[in-house]
DNA sequence: TAAAATATTTAGACAAATCTAAAAATATGT
DNA sequence: ACATATTTTTAGATTTGTCTAAATATTTTA
Protein backbone atom coordinates (compact mmCIF):
# COMPACT_ATOMS: atom_id res chain seq x y z
CA UNK A 1 0.00 0.00 0.00
CA UNK A 2 2.76 2.37 1.08
CA UNK A 3 5.33 2.25 -1.50
CA UNK A 4 8.45 3.39 -0.66
CA UNK A 5 8.47 7.08 -2.98
CA UNK A 6 10.51 10.22 -1.20
CA UNK A 7 8.36 13.11 -0.44
CA UNK A 8 9.02 16.57 0.27
CA UNK A 9 8.11 18.10 3.23
CA UNK A 10 6.66 21.08 1.05
CA UNK A 11 4.23 17.94 -0.68
CA UNK A 12 3.53 16.01 2.68
CA UNK A 13 1.85 19.39 3.73
CA UNK A 14 -0.06 19.94 0.79
CA UNK A 15 -1.72 16.31 1.22
CA UNK A 16 -2.49 16.65 4.91
CA UNK A 17 -3.88 20.54 3.95
CA UNK A 18 -6.19 18.29 1.40
CA UNK A 19 -7.11 15.74 3.62
CA UNK A 20 -8.44 18.24 6.21
CA UNK A 21 -10.34 20.21 3.64
CA UNK A 22 -12.35 17.58 1.92
CA UNK A 23 -14.44 17.28 4.66
CA UNK A 24 -15.94 20.75 3.68
CA UNK A 25 -15.39 20.04 0.09
CA UNK A 26 -16.39 16.40 -1.02
CA UNK A 27 -16.21 16.41 -4.49
CA UNK A 28 -12.88 18.59 -5.09
CA UNK A 29 -10.91 20.67 -3.31
CA UNK A 30 -10.66 24.12 -4.87
CA UNK A 31 -7.44 26.05 -6.12
CA UNK A 32 -8.30 28.95 -3.83
CA UNK A 33 -9.39 26.79 -1.03
CA UNK A 34 -5.96 25.46 -0.89
CA UNK A 35 -4.13 28.25 -1.34
CA UNK A 36 -5.77 29.52 1.46
CA UNK A 37 -5.21 26.91 3.71
CA UNK A 38 -1.64 26.69 2.40
CA UNK A 39 -1.08 30.95 3.03
CA UNK A 40 0.27 30.84 -0.21
CA UNK A 41 -1.08 31.60 -3.92
CA UNK A 42 -3.78 30.15 -6.47
CA UNK A 43 -0.82 29.83 -9.10
CA UNK A 44 1.72 28.01 -6.75
CA UNK A 45 -1.28 25.17 -5.65
CA UNK A 46 -1.95 24.88 -9.81
CA UNK A 47 1.93 24.15 -10.00
CA UNK A 48 2.09 21.77 -7.00
CA UNK A 49 -1.28 19.90 -8.11
CA UNK A 50 0.19 19.03 -10.79
CA UNK A 51 3.00 17.38 -9.25
CA UNK A 52 1.01 15.60 -7.14
CA UNK A 53 -0.84 14.68 -9.69
CA UNK A 54 1.90 13.05 -11.86
CA UNK A 55 3.12 11.42 -8.40
CA UNK A 56 -0.16 9.70 -8.63
CA UNK A 57 -0.85 11.04 -4.75
CA UNK A 58 -4.22 13.19 -6.17
CA UNK A 59 -6.71 13.30 -9.27
CA UNK A 60 -6.82 16.45 -11.00
CA UNK A 61 -8.51 17.76 -13.45
CA UNK A 62 -8.31 21.50 -14.68
CA UNK A 63 -10.62 23.42 -12.86
CA UNK A 64 -12.06 20.68 -10.96
CA UNK A 65 -10.41 20.92 -7.85
CA UNK A 66 -8.29 17.94 -6.25
CA UNK A 67 -8.97 15.16 -4.07
CA UNK A 68 -6.94 12.63 -2.87
CA UNK A 69 -5.91 9.25 -4.30
CA UNK A 70 -5.66 6.15 -2.23
CA UNK A 71 -1.57 6.72 -2.01
CA UNK A 72 -2.51 10.19 -1.31
CA UNK A 73 -4.74 9.13 1.38
CA UNK A 74 -2.79 6.61 3.09
CA UNK A 75 0.81 9.46 2.90
CA UNK A 76 -1.60 12.29 4.97
CA UNK A 77 -3.05 9.66 7.21
CA UNK A 78 0.69 8.28 7.99
CA UNK A 79 1.33 12.53 8.72
CA UNK A 80 -1.07 13.39 10.80
CA UNK A 81 -0.45 9.85 12.95
CA UNK A 82 2.87 11.13 13.52
CA UNK A 83 1.57 14.71 14.45
CA UNK A 84 -0.88 13.32 16.92
CA UNK A 85 1.59 11.02 18.34
CA UNK A 86 4.09 13.90 19.07
CA UNK A 87 1.57 16.19 20.13
CA UNK A 88 1.01 13.67 23.02
CA UNK A 89 4.77 13.22 23.59
CA UNK A 90 5.37 16.56 24.14
CA UNK A 91 2.57 16.99 26.41
CA UNK A 92 2.74 13.93 28.58
CA UNK A 93 6.20 13.40 28.91
CA UNK A 94 8.02 16.78 28.43
CA UNK A 95 5.34 18.97 29.99
CA UNK A 96 4.24 21.11 26.93
CA UNK A 97 0.32 22.80 27.50
CA UNK A 98 -1.85 21.20 25.16
CA UNK A 99 -2.05 25.06 22.82
CA UNK A 100 1.70 25.20 22.65
CA UNK A 101 2.32 22.13 20.93
CA UNK A 102 1.33 22.42 17.05
CA UNK A 103 4.21 24.53 16.03
CA UNK A 104 6.73 21.88 17.42
CA UNK A 105 4.53 18.81 16.22
CA UNK A 106 4.60 20.58 12.39
CA UNK A 107 7.80 19.69 12.51
CA UNK A 108 8.36 16.48 13.74
CA UNK A 109 5.67 15.01 11.80
CA UNK A 110 8.16 15.01 8.90
CA UNK A 111 11.27 12.94 10.57
CA UNK A 112 11.20 9.55 8.55
CA UNK A 113 11.65 6.37 10.41
CA UNK A 114 9.20 3.65 10.28
CA UNK A 115 11.36 2.81 13.84
CA UNK A 116 10.80 5.83 15.46
CA UNK A 117 7.03 5.92 15.14
CA UNK A 118 6.40 2.53 16.40
CA UNK A 119 8.71 2.63 19.17
CA UNK A 120 6.94 6.25 19.99
CA UNK A 121 3.76 4.65 20.08
CA UNK A 122 4.76 1.95 21.83
CA UNK A 123 6.48 3.97 24.31
CA UNK A 124 3.36 6.06 24.64
CA UNK A 125 1.15 3.09 25.69
CA UNK A 126 -0.71 3.47 22.55
CA UNK A 127 -2.68 6.23 23.14
CA UNK A 128 -5.93 6.56 21.01
CA UNK A 129 -6.31 10.61 20.98
CA UNK A 130 -3.72 13.87 20.66
CA UNK A 131 -3.94 16.44 23.52
CA UNK A 132 -6.97 18.01 21.57
CA UNK A 133 -9.04 14.82 21.89
CA UNK A 134 -8.69 14.20 17.96
CA UNK A 135 -8.01 10.45 17.17
CA UNK A 136 -4.49 9.06 16.11
CA UNK A 137 -5.07 6.64 13.18
CA UNK A 138 -3.39 3.38 13.83
CA UNK A 139 -0.62 2.35 11.42
CA UNK A 140 -2.85 0.76 8.87
CA UNK A 141 -4.76 4.28 8.67
CA UNK A 142 -7.74 3.51 10.43
CA UNK A 143 -9.22 6.00 12.89
CA UNK A 144 -11.30 5.10 15.33
CA UNK A 145 -15.49 5.95 15.15
CA UNK A 146 -15.30 9.55 16.90
CA UNK A 147 -18.14 8.66 18.84
CA UNK A 148 -18.93 12.27 20.09
CA UNK A 149 -22.07 12.88 22.76
CA UNK A 150 -23.01 15.72 24.70
CA UNK A 151 -21.69 15.54 28.21
CA UNK A 152 -25.07 16.16 29.81
CA UNK A 153 -25.87 12.59 27.41
CA UNK A 154 -23.31 10.58 29.91
CA UNK A 155 -24.08 8.60 32.45
CA UNK A 156 -23.31 8.60 35.89
CA UNK A 157 -20.11 6.59 35.96
CA UNK A 158 -19.23 7.09 32.32
CA UNK A 159 -16.31 8.20 31.03
CA UNK A 160 -14.95 9.99 28.21
CA UNK A 161 -12.75 12.94 27.07
CA UNK A 162 -13.56 16.06 26.26
CA UNK A 163 -13.51 17.33 22.83
CA UNK A 164 -15.29 20.50 22.09
CA UNK A 165 -17.87 22.65 23.36
CA UNK A 166 -21.03 23.29 21.51
CA UNK A 167 -22.12 26.44 23.84
CA UNK A 168 -19.51 28.90 24.07
CA UNK A 169 -21.23 31.46 26.44
CA UNK A 170 -19.20 32.94 28.62
CA UNK A 171 -21.24 31.58 31.48
CA UNK A 172 -20.97 28.25 30.33
CA UNK A 173 -17.16 28.67 29.82
CA UNK A 174 -16.83 29.74 33.22
CA UNK A 175 -18.89 27.21 34.44
CA UNK A 176 -16.54 24.04 32.69
CA UNK A 177 -13.11 25.60 34.44
CA UNK A 178 -14.58 25.75 37.61
CA UNK A 179 -15.04 22.10 37.60
CA UNK A 180 -11.10 21.56 35.34
CA UNK A 181 -13.76 20.83 32.66
CA UNK A 182 -10.66 21.62 29.50
CA UNK A 183 -10.49 19.95 25.77
CA UNK A 184 -8.85 16.64 25.91
CA UNK A 185 -9.64 15.79 29.34
CA UNK A 186 -10.75 13.11 30.51
CA UNK A 187 -13.98 13.82 32.37
CA UNK A 188 -15.95 10.78 34.45
CA UNK A 189 -19.06 11.13 35.60
CA UNK A 190 -19.69 11.35 39.48
CA UNK A 191 -22.93 12.98 39.92
CA UNK A 192 -25.57 14.50 37.82
CA UNK A 193 -27.07 18.00 38.58
CA UNK B 1 25.28 35.71 21.27
CA UNK B 2 23.00 33.47 19.51
CA UNK B 3 21.40 36.05 17.13
CA UNK B 4 18.08 34.88 15.56
CA UNK B 5 19.17 34.66 11.96
CA UNK B 6 16.97 31.65 10.44
CA UNK B 7 19.47 28.69 8.89
CA UNK B 8 18.53 25.93 6.46
CA UNK B 9 18.76 22.42 7.16
CA UNK B 10 21.78 22.20 4.54
CA UNK B 11 23.67 25.22 6.04
CA UNK B 12 23.47 23.14 9.52
CA UNK B 13 24.75 20.21 7.74
CA UNK B 14 27.64 22.83 6.39
CA UNK B 15 28.18 24.40 9.74
CA UNK B 16 28.43 21.20 12.08
CA UNK B 17 30.91 19.44 9.15
CA UNK B 18 33.00 22.14 9.72
CA UNK B 19 33.55 22.25 13.33
CA UNK B 20 34.01 17.98 12.84
CA UNK B 21 36.87 19.18 10.36
CA UNK B 22 38.49 22.08 12.25
CA UNK B 23 40.05 19.18 14.08
CA UNK B 24 42.11 18.21 11.50
CA UNK B 25 42.19 21.39 9.86
CA UNK B 26 43.63 23.60 12.26
CA UNK B 27 44.26 26.75 9.83
CA UNK B 28 41.28 26.03 7.27
CA UNK B 29 39.17 23.25 6.32
CA UNK B 30 40.17 22.90 2.41
CA UNK B 31 36.87 22.88 -0.15
CA UNK B 32 37.82 19.74 -0.67
CA UNK B 33 37.60 18.12 2.50
CA UNK B 34 34.68 19.73 2.91
CA UNK B 35 33.17 18.25 0.06
CA UNK B 36 34.29 14.95 0.49
CA UNK B 37 32.52 14.62 4.28
CA UNK B 38 29.37 16.53 2.92
CA UNK B 39 28.76 14.29 -0.42
CA UNK B 40 29.40 17.09 -3.01
CA UNK B 41 31.64 18.73 -5.27
CA UNK B 42 34.19 20.97 -4.55
CA UNK B 43 31.71 23.52 -6.93
CA UNK B 44 28.86 22.97 -4.39
CA UNK B 45 31.41 23.64 -1.43
CA UNK B 46 32.60 27.18 -2.83
CA UNK B 47 28.80 28.74 -3.85
CA UNK B 48 27.77 27.44 -0.49
CA UNK B 49 30.69 28.63 1.35
CA UNK B 50 30.32 32.30 0.23
CA UNK B 51 26.68 31.72 1.91
CA UNK B 52 28.16 31.70 4.91
CA UNK B 53 30.60 33.76 4.91
CA UNK B 54 27.61 36.31 3.96
CA UNK B 55 25.64 35.54 6.98
CA UNK B 56 28.91 35.66 9.26
CA UNK B 57 28.81 32.48 10.37
CA UNK B 58 32.49 31.62 8.65
CA UNK B 59 35.63 33.39 7.33
CA UNK B 60 36.75 32.50 4.34
CA UNK B 61 39.54 33.76 1.84
CA UNK B 62 39.41 32.40 -1.62
CA UNK B 63 42.39 29.26 -2.02
CA UNK B 64 42.52 29.72 1.99
CA UNK B 65 39.94 27.26 3.08
CA UNK B 66 37.35 28.50 5.64
CA UNK B 67 36.86 28.53 9.30
CA UNK B 68 34.03 28.77 11.58
CA UNK B 69 33.25 32.12 13.55
CA UNK B 70 32.49 32.73 16.74
CA UNK B 71 28.43 32.88 15.49
CA UNK B 72 29.39 30.20 13.19
CA UNK B 73 30.90 27.84 16.04
CA UNK B 74 27.60 28.51 18.65
CA UNK B 75 25.20 27.39 15.90
CA UNK B 76 27.10 24.45 14.89
CA UNK B 77 27.42 23.14 18.73
CA UNK B 78 23.79 23.40 19.12
CA UNK B 79 22.85 21.44 16.65
CA UNK B 80 25.93 18.73 17.89
CA UNK B 81 24.03 19.60 21.38
CA UNK B 82 20.92 18.54 19.61
CA UNK B 83 21.90 15.53 17.70
CA UNK B 84 23.43 14.21 20.95
CA UNK B 85 20.81 14.76 23.29
CA UNK B 86 18.30 12.58 20.48
CA UNK B 87 20.33 10.50 20.27
CA UNK B 88 20.36 9.69 24.33
CA UNK B 89 16.65 9.79 23.57
CA UNK B 90 16.34 7.14 21.22
CA UNK B 91 18.51 4.97 22.87
CA UNK B 92 17.34 5.11 26.90
CA UNK B 93 13.87 5.56 25.95
CA UNK B 94 12.68 4.07 22.86
CA UNK B 95 14.91 1.20 22.72
CA UNK B 96 17.01 1.96 19.80
CA UNK B 97 20.40 0.10 19.76
CA UNK B 98 23.50 2.77 20.10
CA UNK B 99 24.22 2.05 16.19
CA UNK B 100 21.09 2.66 14.82
CA UNK B 101 20.56 5.98 16.09
CA UNK B 102 22.93 8.56 14.41
CA UNK B 103 20.38 8.60 11.03
CA UNK B 104 17.24 9.44 12.80
CA UNK B 105 19.09 11.96 15.02
CA UNK B 106 20.58 13.59 11.49
CA UNK B 107 16.91 14.71 11.10
CA UNK B 108 15.71 15.46 14.47
CA UNK B 109 19.06 17.74 15.66
CA UNK B 110 17.32 19.96 12.99
CA UNK B 111 13.91 20.83 14.75
CA UNK B 112 13.56 24.38 16.29
CA UNK B 113 12.44 25.09 19.46
CA UNK B 114 14.06 26.11 22.32
CA UNK B 115 11.63 24.88 25.01
CA UNK B 116 11.18 21.26 23.22
CA UNK B 117 15.61 21.18 23.53
CA UNK B 118 14.93 22.63 27.26
CA UNK B 119 12.28 19.91 28.33
CA UNK B 120 14.04 17.32 26.85
CA UNK B 121 17.14 17.77 28.26
CA UNK B 122 15.20 17.76 31.58
CA UNK B 123 13.50 14.51 30.39
CA UNK B 124 16.50 12.56 30.11
CA UNK B 125 18.03 14.25 33.56
CA UNK B 126 20.84 16.51 32.32
CA UNK B 127 22.79 13.70 30.55
CA UNK B 128 26.39 14.44 30.24
CA UNK B 129 27.61 11.96 27.06
CA UNK B 130 25.42 10.64 24.51
CA UNK B 131 25.24 6.81 23.86
CA UNK B 132 28.59 6.91 21.80
CA UNK B 133 30.30 8.47 24.67
CA UNK B 134 30.65 11.60 22.82
CA UNK B 135 30.31 14.82 25.18
CA UNK B 136 26.93 16.56 25.05
CA UNK B 137 27.68 20.30 25.03
CA UNK B 138 25.93 22.49 27.59
CA UNK B 139 22.93 25.32 26.75
CA UNK B 140 26.39 27.98 26.91
CA UNK B 141 28.01 25.26 24.02
CA UNK B 142 30.68 24.21 26.46
CA UNK B 143 31.72 21.04 26.48
CA UNK B 144 32.49 18.90 29.43
CA UNK B 145 36.43 18.15 29.92
CA UNK B 146 36.76 14.89 27.85
CA UNK B 147 38.93 13.61 30.35
CA UNK B 148 39.33 10.44 28.49
CA UNK B 149 41.62 7.80 30.39
CA UNK B 150 42.88 4.02 29.41
CA UNK B 151 40.67 1.76 31.66
CA UNK B 152 43.97 0.03 32.54
CA UNK B 153 44.82 3.44 34.33
CA UNK B 154 41.61 3.75 36.24
CA UNK B 155 41.92 2.44 40.18
CA UNK B 156 39.65 -0.47 42.20
CA UNK B 157 36.27 1.36 43.01
CA UNK B 158 36.36 4.17 40.07
CA UNK B 159 34.04 4.91 37.58
CA UNK B 160 33.95 5.68 33.95
CA UNK B 161 32.47 5.50 30.61
CA UNK B 162 33.97 3.71 27.47
CA UNK B 163 34.61 5.93 25.02
CA UNK B 164 36.67 4.21 22.51
CA UNK B 165 39.34 1.83 22.12
CA UNK B 166 43.16 1.85 21.62
CA UNK B 167 44.07 -1.70 20.73
CA UNK B 168 41.59 -3.22 18.07
CA UNK B 169 43.03 -6.70 17.73
CA UNK B 170 40.53 -9.18 17.50
CA UNK B 171 41.41 -10.74 20.60
CA UNK B 172 41.33 -7.58 22.63
CA UNK B 173 37.87 -7.04 21.23
CA UNK B 174 36.71 -10.56 21.84
CA UNK B 175 37.72 -9.81 25.70
CA UNK B 176 35.94 -6.88 26.38
CA UNK B 177 33.07 -8.90 25.18
CA UNK B 178 33.28 -11.60 26.69
CA UNK B 179 33.23 -9.36 29.99
CA UNK B 180 30.13 -6.62 28.42
CA UNK B 181 32.59 -3.76 27.70
CA UNK B 182 31.43 -1.65 25.16
CA UNK B 183 31.65 1.53 23.73
CA UNK B 184 29.25 4.06 25.56
CA UNK B 185 29.28 1.59 28.72
CA UNK B 186 29.71 2.88 31.92
CA UNK B 187 32.05 0.93 33.83
CA UNK B 188 32.98 0.49 37.30
CA UNK B 189 36.35 -1.04 38.30
CA UNK B 190 35.31 -3.99 40.75
CA UNK B 191 38.45 -5.27 40.84
CA UNK B 192 41.89 -5.81 38.93
CA UNK B 193 43.45 -8.42 37.12
C1' DT C 1 -27.91 34.50 -22.82
C1' DA C 2 -24.57 38.03 -22.94
C1' DA C 3 -21.81 40.96 -19.74
C1' DA C 4 -19.51 41.18 -15.51
C1' DA C 5 -17.34 38.99 -11.76
C1' DT C 6 -14.74 35.34 -9.97
C1' DA C 7 -11.76 31.35 -10.19
C1' DT C 8 -8.11 28.99 -12.30
C1' DT C 9 -4.30 28.27 -15.23
C1' DT C 10 -0.26 29.71 -17.98
C1' DA C 11 3.94 32.23 -18.79
C1' DG C 12 7.97 34.00 -17.21
C1' DA C 13 11.01 35.13 -13.24
C1' DC C 14 13.40 34.27 -8.90
C1' DA C 15 16.14 32.06 -4.90
C1' DA C 16 18.31 27.91 -2.91
C1' DA C 17 21.11 24.14 -3.57
C1' DT C 18 22.99 21.41 -6.52
C1' DC C 19 25.55 19.73 -10.92
C1' DT C 20 29.19 19.52 -15.09
C1' DA C 21 32.70 21.52 -17.64
C1' DA C 22 36.07 24.86 -18.12
C1' DA C 23 39.22 28.41 -16.31
C1' DA C 24 42.32 30.12 -12.84
C1' DA C 25 45.26 29.66 -8.84
C1' DT C 26 48.35 27.03 -6.05
C1' DA C 27 51.47 23.27 -5.18
C1' DT C 28 54.86 19.72 -6.68
C1' DG C 29 58.73 17.43 -9.00
C1' DT C 30 62.76 17.28 -11.35
C1' DA D 1 62.29 27.70 -12.15
C1' DC D 2 59.38 25.76 -15.20
C1' DA D 3 56.19 22.28 -16.53
C1' DT D 4 52.87 19.30 -14.67
C1' DA D 5 49.49 18.03 -11.42
C1' DT D 6 46.21 19.26 -8.09
C1' DT D 7 42.97 22.23 -5.96
C1' DT D 8 39.73 25.75 -6.17
C1' DT D 9 36.78 28.89 -8.40
C1' DT D 10 33.71 30.48 -12.13
C1' DA D 11 30.15 30.01 -15.61
C1' DG D 12 26.11 28.17 -16.97
C1' DA D 13 22.38 24.68 -16.34
C1' DT D 14 18.87 22.06 -13.37
C1' DT D 15 15.21 21.21 -9.76
C1' DT D 16 11.92 22.67 -6.23
C1' DG D 17 8.86 25.80 -4.69
C1' DT D 18 7.55 30.09 -4.91
C1' DC D 19 5.97 34.74 -7.01
C1' DT D 20 3.46 38.43 -10.27
C1' DA D 21 1.01 39.51 -14.21
C1' DA D 22 -1.60 38.11 -17.96
C1' DA D 23 -4.68 34.87 -20.23
C1' DT D 24 -8.44 31.71 -20.08
C1' DA D 25 -12.34 29.28 -18.09
C1' DT D 26 -16.34 29.17 -15.21
C1' DT D 27 -20.05 31.16 -12.69
C1' DT D 28 -23.23 34.72 -11.63
C1' DT D 29 -26.38 38.26 -12.59
C1' DA D 30 -29.24 41.02 -14.88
Amino acid sequence: MLQIEKMTLSEENYLKAIFHLQNSYKNGVSTNALAEEMSTKASSVTDMVKRLAEKNLVNYKKYQGVKLSELGRSKAVDVIRKHRLWEVFLVEKLGFAWDEVHEVAEQLEHIKSDKLIKELDKFLDFPKRDPHGDPIPDSEGNFAISNKMLLADLKKGEAGICVGVKDSSVEFLQYLDKNSIALGQLIEILEKE
